[in-house]
DNA sequence: TAAACTAGGACTAGTTTAGTACTATATGGG
DNA sequence: CCCATATAGTACTAAACTAGTCCTAGTTTA
Protein backbone atom coordinates (compact mmCIF):
# COMPACT_ATOMS: atom_id res chain seq x y z
CA UNK A 1 0.00 0.00 0.00
CA UNK A 2 2.67 2.80 0.90
CA UNK A 3 6.27 2.17 -0.79
CA UNK A 4 9.48 3.36 -0.47
CA UNK A 5 11.50 3.06 -3.28
CA UNK A 6 14.12 0.49 -3.86
CA UNK A 7 17.14 2.68 -3.88
CA UNK A 8 15.95 4.55 -0.61
CA UNK A 9 16.38 1.26 0.51
CA UNK A 10 19.65 0.21 -0.59
CA UNK A 11 20.53 3.64 0.17
CA UNK A 12 19.72 2.42 4.12
CA UNK A 13 21.83 -0.64 3.23
CA UNK A 14 24.89 1.82 2.76
CA UNK A 15 24.20 4.23 5.52
CA UNK A 16 24.17 1.31 7.87
CA UNK A 17 27.59 -0.23 7.03
CA UNK A 18 29.02 3.24 7.22
CA UNK A 19 27.16 3.34 10.61
CA UNK A 20 28.76 0.05 11.39
CA UNK A 21 32.33 1.69 11.26
CA UNK A 22 31.97 5.35 11.81
CA UNK A 23 35.66 5.76 11.60
CA UNK A 24 36.64 4.03 8.50
CA UNK A 25 36.43 5.58 4.99
CA UNK A 26 34.59 3.51 2.29
CA UNK A 27 35.22 3.38 -1.02
CA UNK A 28 32.26 3.18 -3.41
CA UNK A 29 33.72 -0.19 -4.97
CA UNK A 30 34.04 -1.51 -0.73
CA UNK A 31 30.82 -0.31 -0.23
CA UNK A 32 29.15 -2.24 -3.35
CA UNK A 33 31.38 -5.32 -2.21
CA UNK A 34 30.02 -5.98 1.46
CA UNK A 35 26.10 -5.08 0.23
CA UNK A 36 26.39 -6.63 -2.94
CA UNK A 37 24.76 -4.02 -4.90
CA UNK A 38 26.27 -2.96 -8.14
CA UNK A 39 28.84 -0.70 -8.20
CA UNK A 40 26.97 1.86 -10.42
CA UNK A 41 24.35 1.72 -7.86
CA UNK A 42 25.88 2.28 -4.80
CA UNK A 43 28.56 4.98 -6.27
CA UNK A 44 25.17 7.19 -7.78
CA UNK A 45 23.68 6.64 -4.09
CA UNK A 46 26.74 7.65 -2.59
CA UNK A 47 26.49 10.75 -4.68
CA UNK A 48 23.34 11.47 -3.51
CA UNK A 49 23.91 10.93 -0.01
CA UNK A 50 26.96 13.50 -0.39
CA UNK A 51 24.99 16.08 -2.18
CA UNK A 52 22.28 16.07 0.77
CA UNK A 53 25.22 15.91 3.21
CA UNK A 54 24.73 13.05 4.60
CA UNK A 55 28.04 11.71 3.67
CA UNK A 56 31.77 13.48 3.71
CA UNK A 57 33.57 12.80 0.79
CA UNK A 58 36.77 12.79 -0.39
CA UNK A 59 38.37 12.60 -3.41
CA UNK A 60 41.68 11.02 -4.95
CA UNK A 61 43.87 8.27 -4.29
CA UNK A 62 42.47 6.85 -0.83
CA UNK A 63 39.86 8.47 -1.33
CA UNK A 64 35.99 7.33 -0.17
CA UNK A 65 32.86 8.23 1.83
CA UNK A 66 31.98 8.85 5.96
CA UNK A 67 29.14 9.29 7.34
CA UNK A 68 28.61 12.93 8.18
CA UNK A 69 27.50 12.81 11.31
CA UNK A 70 26.63 10.16 14.02
CA UNK A 71 24.34 7.43 13.21
CA UNK A 72 21.57 8.96 15.90
CA UNK A 73 21.49 12.25 14.09
CA UNK A 74 20.66 10.68 11.17
CA UNK A 75 16.69 10.16 10.72
CA UNK A 76 14.85 8.44 8.27
CA UNK A 77 13.29 10.88 7.22
CA UNK A 78 15.88 12.95 6.11
CA UNK A 79 17.07 9.60 4.34
CA UNK A 80 13.90 9.51 2.32
CA UNK A 81 14.00 12.95 1.35
CA UNK A 82 17.49 12.82 0.58
CA UNK A 83 16.81 10.25 -2.46
CA UNK A 84 12.65 10.67 -3.10
CA UNK A 85 12.74 14.26 -2.06
CA UNK A 86 9.54 15.55 -0.08
CA UNK A 87 6.76 13.93 -1.66
CA UNK A 88 3.25 14.30 -0.41
CA UNK A 89 1.30 11.59 0.04
CA UNK A 90 -1.14 13.12 -2.10
CA UNK A 91 -0.46 15.49 -5.54
CA UNK A 92 -3.16 17.73 -4.68
CA UNK A 93 -1.71 17.80 -1.63
CA UNK A 94 2.05 18.90 -2.37
CA UNK A 95 1.71 22.16 -4.40
CA UNK A 96 -1.13 23.65 -6.62
CA UNK A 97 -4.72 21.70 -6.91
CA UNK A 98 -6.68 21.94 -9.89
CA UNK A 99 -9.76 19.42 -8.25
CA UNK A 100 -11.17 22.43 -6.59
CA UNK A 101 -14.67 20.57 -5.33
CA UNK A 102 -14.80 20.95 -1.47
CA UNK A 103 -15.43 17.33 -0.59
CA UNK A 104 -12.10 16.55 -2.67
CA UNK A 105 -10.24 19.63 -0.79
CA UNK A 106 -11.49 18.51 2.54
CA UNK A 107 -10.07 14.69 1.42
CA UNK A 108 -6.97 16.48 0.59
CA UNK A 109 -6.38 17.70 3.78
CA UNK A 110 -6.89 15.22 5.14
CA UNK A 111 -4.40 12.73 3.65
CA UNK A 112 -2.03 15.53 4.13
CA UNK A 113 -2.69 15.46 7.81
CA UNK A 114 -1.69 12.02 7.67
CA UNK A 115 1.35 12.65 6.10
CA UNK A 116 2.70 14.91 8.11
CA UNK A 117 1.95 12.31 10.89
CA UNK A 118 3.97 9.61 8.99
CA UNK A 119 6.75 12.30 8.32
CA UNK A 120 7.19 13.36 12.33
CA UNK A 121 7.22 9.74 13.03
CA UNK A 122 9.64 9.33 10.67
CA UNK A 123 11.81 11.55 12.31
CA UNK A 124 12.18 9.92 15.00
CA UNK A 125 13.40 6.85 14.02
CA UNK A 126 17.02 7.40 13.77
CA UNK A 127 19.90 5.15 11.44
CA UNK A 128 21.23 4.24 14.81
CA UNK A 129 17.71 1.97 15.16
CA UNK A 130 17.50 0.73 10.99
CA UNK A 131 21.41 -0.21 11.29
CA UNK A 132 20.13 -2.78 14.44
CA UNK A 133 22.90 -0.52 16.46
CA UNK A 134 20.37 0.70 19.39
CA UNK A 135 22.32 -1.19 21.49
CA UNK A 136 20.25 -3.23 24.51
CA UNK A 137 22.06 -0.92 26.83
CA UNK A 138 20.90 2.42 26.13
CA UNK A 139 17.66 4.00 26.60
CA UNK A 140 14.46 2.45 24.52
CA UNK A 141 14.46 3.87 20.94
CA UNK A 142 11.58 5.41 19.58
CA UNK A 143 10.47 2.29 17.83
CA UNK A 144 10.13 0.45 20.76
CA UNK A 145 8.90 2.91 23.26
CA UNK A 146 5.85 4.12 21.41
CA UNK A 147 5.49 7.32 20.53
CA UNK A 148 2.49 9.60 19.78
CA UNK A 149 1.89 9.73 15.27
CA UNK A 150 -0.79 12.21 15.73
CA UNK A 151 -0.25 15.38 17.77
CA UNK A 152 -3.16 17.78 18.69
CA UNK A 153 -2.75 20.51 16.57
CA UNK A 154 -4.40 23.02 13.64
CA UNK A 155 -4.13 21.53 10.24
CA UNK B 1 8.60 10.67 0.04
CA UNK B 2 5.69 8.63 0.54
CA UNK B 3 2.97 8.33 -2.19
CA UNK B 4 -0.41 6.71 -2.56
CA UNK B 5 -1.54 6.76 -6.51
CA UNK B 6 -4.17 9.27 -7.68
CA UNK B 7 -6.74 6.41 -8.19
CA UNK B 8 -6.59 5.74 -4.37
CA UNK B 9 -7.03 9.19 -3.82
CA UNK B 10 -9.77 9.39 -6.65
CA UNK B 11 -11.13 6.63 -4.56
CA UNK B 12 -11.40 8.71 -1.35
CA UNK B 13 -13.12 11.34 -3.14
CA UNK B 14 -15.71 9.03 -4.36
CA UNK B 15 -16.73 7.46 -0.61
CA UNK B 16 -16.60 10.53 0.63
CA UNK B 17 -19.28 11.84 -1.24
CA UNK B 18 -21.25 9.04 -1.02
CA UNK B 19 -20.22 8.98 2.78
CA UNK B 20 -21.93 12.51 2.70
CA UNK B 21 -25.29 10.73 1.65
CA UNK B 22 -25.32 7.36 2.83
CA UNK B 23 -28.83 6.51 2.02
CA UNK B 24 -28.96 7.53 -1.23
CA UNK B 25 -27.64 5.59 -4.66
CA UNK B 26 -25.56 6.60 -6.79
CA UNK B 27 -24.66 5.96 -10.61
CA UNK B 28 -21.06 5.95 -12.01
CA UNK B 29 -21.92 8.84 -14.05
CA UNK B 30 -23.68 11.00 -11.26
CA UNK B 31 -20.29 10.44 -9.13
CA UNK B 32 -18.41 11.61 -11.60
CA UNK B 33 -20.45 14.39 -12.47
CA UNK B 34 -19.94 15.93 -8.91
CA UNK B 35 -16.21 14.78 -8.25
CA UNK B 36 -15.35 16.13 -11.97
CA UNK B 37 -13.86 12.79 -12.37
CA UNK B 38 -13.76 11.55 -15.38
CA UNK B 39 -16.35 8.50 -15.57
CA UNK B 40 -14.83 5.27 -17.25
CA UNK B 41 -12.25 6.29 -13.87
CA UNK B 42 -14.78 6.44 -11.61
CA UNK B 43 -16.67 3.28 -13.32
CA UNK B 44 -13.61 1.72 -13.21
CA UNK B 45 -12.87 2.30 -9.18
CA UNK B 46 -16.36 1.76 -7.99
CA UNK B 47 -16.27 -1.50 -9.86
CA UNK B 48 -13.00 -2.60 -7.77
CA UNK B 49 -14.04 -0.96 -4.01
CA UNK B 50 -17.46 -3.28 -5.12
CA UNK B 51 -15.36 -6.08 -4.83
CA UNK B 52 -14.00 -5.23 -2.09
CA UNK B 53 -17.21 -4.75 -0.33
CA UNK B 54 -16.88 -1.08 0.48
CA UNK B 55 -19.59 -0.44 -1.45
CA UNK B 56 -23.10 -2.39 -2.26
CA UNK B 57 -24.29 -2.06 -6.24
CA UNK B 58 -27.76 -2.85 -7.58
CA UNK B 59 -27.76 -3.60 -11.76
CA UNK B 60 -30.27 -2.40 -13.89
CA UNK B 61 -32.66 0.19 -14.44
CA UNK B 62 -32.45 2.71 -11.55
CA UNK B 63 -29.12 1.12 -10.09
CA UNK B 64 -26.32 2.29 -8.74
CA UNK B 65 -24.10 2.83 -5.82
CA UNK B 66 -24.11 2.81 -2.11
CA UNK B 67 -21.70 2.61 0.74
CA UNK B 68 -21.71 -0.80 2.27
CA UNK B 69 -21.17 0.24 6.05
CA UNK B 70 -21.32 3.37 7.88
CA UNK B 71 -18.42 5.35 6.89
CA UNK B 72 -17.47 5.68 10.69
CA UNK B 73 -16.61 1.23 9.77
CA UNK B 74 -14.14 2.11 6.95
CA UNK B 75 -10.77 2.70 7.88
CA UNK B 76 -7.77 4.70 5.70
CA UNK B 77 -6.09 1.16 5.63
CA UNK B 78 -9.15 -1.03 4.21
CA UNK B 79 -9.29 2.23 1.03
CA UNK B 80 -5.00 1.36 0.44
CA UNK B 81 -5.56 -1.91 0.51
CA UNK B 82 -8.25 -2.60 -1.67
CA UNK B 83 -6.92 -0.47 -4.39
CA UNK B 84 -3.07 -0.98 -4.23
CA UNK B 85 -3.10 -4.40 -2.23
CA UNK B 86 -1.25 -4.88 0.97
CA UNK B 87 2.08 -3.83 -0.62
CA UNK B 88 4.56 -3.34 1.66
CA UNK B 89 7.24 -0.90 2.38
CA UNK B 90 10.09 -2.27 1.08
CA UNK B 91 10.29 -5.20 -1.56
CA UNK B 92 12.58 -7.26 0.94
CA UNK B 93 10.23 -7.24 3.68
CA UNK B 94 7.37 -8.84 1.76
CA UNK B 95 7.95 -12.22 0.56
CA UNK B 96 11.20 -14.08 0.03
CA UNK B 97 14.33 -12.22 0.22
CA UNK B 98 17.48 -12.83 -2.12
CA UNK B 99 19.47 -9.85 -0.38
CA UNK B 100 20.63 -11.99 2.42
CA UNK B 101 23.49 -9.85 4.12
CA UNK B 102 23.00 -9.24 7.84
CA UNK B 103 22.74 -5.81 7.65
CA UNK B 104 20.71 -5.35 4.82
CA UNK B 105 18.08 -8.22 6.61
CA UNK B 106 18.22 -5.74 9.73
CA UNK B 107 17.36 -2.73 7.94
CA UNK B 108 14.48 -4.52 5.86
CA UNK B 109 13.08 -5.95 9.38
CA UNK B 110 13.49 -2.14 10.95
CA UNK B 111 11.40 -0.82 7.45
CA UNK B 112 9.04 -3.92 8.14
CA UNK B 113 8.25 -2.25 11.72
CA UNK B 114 7.47 0.69 10.67
CA UNK B 115 5.04 -0.53 7.64
CA UNK B 116 3.82 -1.66 10.75
CA UNK B 117 3.55 0.79 12.41
CA UNK B 118 2.30 3.19 9.50
CA UNK B 119 -0.94 0.32 9.06
CA UNK B 120 -1.60 0.32 12.29
CA UNK B 121 -1.93 4.24 12.35
CA UNK B 122 -4.32 3.96 8.82
CA UNK B 123 -6.33 1.63 10.49
CA UNK B 124 -7.17 4.17 13.10
CA UNK B 125 -8.38 6.39 10.70
CA UNK B 126 -12.30 6.61 8.99
CA UNK B 127 -13.51 7.36 6.15
CA UNK B 128 -15.94 10.02 8.62
CA UNK B 129 -12.43 11.90 8.91
CA UNK B 130 -11.23 11.70 5.56
CA UNK B 131 -14.40 13.20 4.30
CA UNK B 132 -14.61 16.12 6.81
CA UNK B 133 -17.91 14.22 8.34
CA UNK B 134 -16.67 14.07 12.10
CA UNK B 135 -18.56 16.64 13.75
CA UNK B 136 -16.75 18.36 16.25
CA UNK B 137 -20.07 17.07 18.59
CA UNK B 138 -18.48 13.60 18.76
CA UNK B 139 -15.98 12.12 20.32
CA UNK B 140 -12.15 13.21 19.59
CA UNK B 141 -11.14 11.48 16.31
CA UNK B 142 -7.98 9.30 16.56
CA UNK B 143 -6.18 12.27 14.30
CA UNK B 144 -6.56 15.08 16.78
CA UNK B 145 -6.35 12.59 19.84
CA UNK B 146 -2.60 11.74 18.87
CA UNK B 147 -2.12 7.83 19.26
CA UNK B 148 0.64 5.32 20.01
CA UNK B 149 2.38 4.69 16.45
CA UNK B 150 4.84 1.83 17.55
CA UNK B 151 3.83 -0.14 20.72
CA UNK B 152 5.91 -2.59 22.14
CA UNK B 153 6.53 -6.34 21.17
CA UNK B 154 7.99 -9.13 19.07
CA UNK B 155 8.65 -7.93 16.02
C1' DT C 1 52.44 11.70 -14.56
C1' DA C 2 49.90 7.67 -13.79
C1' DA C 3 46.69 5.36 -10.84
C1' DA C 4 42.75 5.46 -7.88
C1' DC C 5 39.28 7.80 -6.47
C1' DT C 6 34.74 10.95 -6.55
C1' DA C 7 31.34 14.43 -9.36
C1' DG C 8 27.96 15.05 -12.55
C1' DG C 9 25.09 14.23 -16.16
C1' DA C 10 23.03 11.66 -20.04
C1' DC C 11 20.93 7.70 -21.68
C1' DT C 12 18.28 3.17 -21.94
C1' DA C 13 15.30 -0.49 -20.64
C1' DG C 14 11.83 -2.13 -17.79
C1' DT C 15 7.92 -1.70 -14.96
C1' DT C 16 4.06 0.52 -13.14
C1' DT C 17 0.22 3.65 -13.40
C1' DA C 18 -3.53 5.95 -15.50
C1' DG C 19 -6.92 6.06 -18.56
C1' DT C 20 -10.02 4.11 -22.24
C1' DA C 21 -12.78 0.87 -24.83
C1' DC C 22 -15.44 -3.09 -25.54
C1' DT C 23 -18.43 -6.98 -24.45
C1' DA C 24 -21.51 -9.30 -21.31
C1' DT C 25 -25.08 -9.22 -17.83
C1' DA C 26 -28.92 -7.54 -14.97
C1' DT C 27 -33.20 -4.71 -14.16
C1' DG C 28 -37.41 -2.40 -15.03
C1' DG C 29 -40.75 0.13 -17.88
C1' DG C 30 -43.48 0.86 -22.06
C1' DC D 1 -41.20 -8.66 -25.53
C1' DC D 2 -37.96 -5.37 -26.35
C1' DC D 3 -35.34 -1.49 -25.36
C1' DA D 4 -33.04 1.88 -22.36
C1' DT D 5 -30.21 2.21 -18.43
C1' DA D 6 -27.32 0.41 -15.29
C1' DT D 7 -23.23 -2.43 -13.50
C1' DA D 8 -19.31 -6.47 -14.28
C1' DG D 9 -15.37 -7.88 -16.22
C1' DT D 10 -11.57 -7.84 -19.21
C1' DA D 11 -8.31 -6.22 -22.45
C1' DC D 12 -5.63 -2.71 -24.33
C1' DT D 13 -2.80 1.68 -24.98
C1' DA D 14 -0.16 5.57 -23.67
C1' DA D 15 2.39 8.03 -20.42
C1' DA D 16 5.20 8.41 -16.42
C1' DC D 17 8.45 6.81 -13.31
C1' DT D 18 12.22 3.68 -11.64
C1' DA D 19 16.30 1.29 -11.91
C1' DG D 20 20.43 0.66 -13.76
C1' DT D 21 24.46 1.75 -16.76
C1' DC D 22 27.89 4.46 -19.04
C1' DC D 23 30.81 8.27 -20.15
C1' DT D 24 33.49 12.39 -19.24
C1' DA D 25 35.57 15.60 -15.98
C1' DG D 26 37.89 16.80 -11.78
C1' DT D 27 40.91 15.64 -7.61
C1' DT D 28 44.49 13.59 -4.82
C1' DT D 29 48.66 10.99 -3.82
C1' DA D 30 52.58 8.04 -4.67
Amino acid sequence: MLRISKLTDYATVILARLAAEPERRFTAGQLAGETRLAVPTVSKLLKQLHRRGLVLSTRGLHGGYLLARPAAQITAAQILDALDGPVALTECASSESHCCIESSCLVGRAWQRVNLAIRRSLQEITLLELAGLSGSGGHPSALDRGFPLLKRGPL
